[in-house]
DNA sequence: CTTTTATTTCCATTTCTCTAGAATATTAGA
DNA sequence: TCTAATATTCTAGAGAAATGGAAATAAAAG
């Protein structure tokens, strides 16, 4: 991930309404949730709601699936881990040692392995 | 962590040249970097740094620390990984099967230890 | 093909954010 | 104390983002 992508997601997750719904997909995991079923659980108005889907799609952190007449919103847990690989690299200088974010190294040690799978 | 906190890091993380910034503290570690220093890495003007450096201390990312007539800034990484914790928090309903974040176990565990250290 | 339901796009309004020059503060040294 | 160096606050203008009602679109059911 470069620096342009991590920018556009870290700005699509720093609004409140949107860290919201983030989060809810993030708890329902790889089912989603329909988009309507969002708007109730969050009281927001559909123009609205729409709004911040679109910006989190755009941003790569969800995805929609058309399905039969509602749309089912899922995170996209992959661009999630590369966006904390993204922030925590490198950190320190690469010093082992140093270790001032303990997600660094197993992270960085998961994402590789999923990458070569 | 609460998601209002979480929204203003990620707010202040989610602007190109404060990301810039941030990363830069990250890298130079726990030794930090002054605040001249940052404005030349990123060819800032003073005004504009100062605005960003304003912006990312409100967000507890970052310290600044007076050091003789320079001002030192680091990384508070704390606060990066109570972010990261965050944003995984509960993932896939807290179900340890799914595990559609990687990061979300192990860092977890970390962060409980460190807590109670 | 018409209606119902779900969601999005359009639009105008309001609000917040970014930028950087100029002025101000703070510290250290001569 | 006076000056140079470093950094912050003040300020205003330009631009971008958020909101939500109304209209449009899309899909399925009757």
């Amino acid at each position: 991930m470069e620096i342009k992508d991590a920018t556009l997601a870290l700005a699509a997750l720093g609004q409140a309404t949107r860290l919201s719904v983030f989060r809810l997909l993030v708890e329902a995991g790889p089912e989603g949730r329909m988009a309507g079923d969002i708007a109730d659980a969050l009281s927001l108005p559909g123009a609205t709601l729409s709004f911040h889907l679109k910006e989190l799609s755009a941003a790569g952190l969800i995805q929609g699936e058309q399905r039969g007449r509602f749309i089912c919103y899922r995170a996209d847990f992959e661009t999630m881990n590369e966006l904390i690989t993204f922030l925590t690299r490198n950190c320190c200088g690469g010093q082992p040692d140093a270790a001032c974010l303990p997600a660094t190294k197993k992270v960085a040690e998961k994402a590789t392995k999923r990458a070569r799978a």
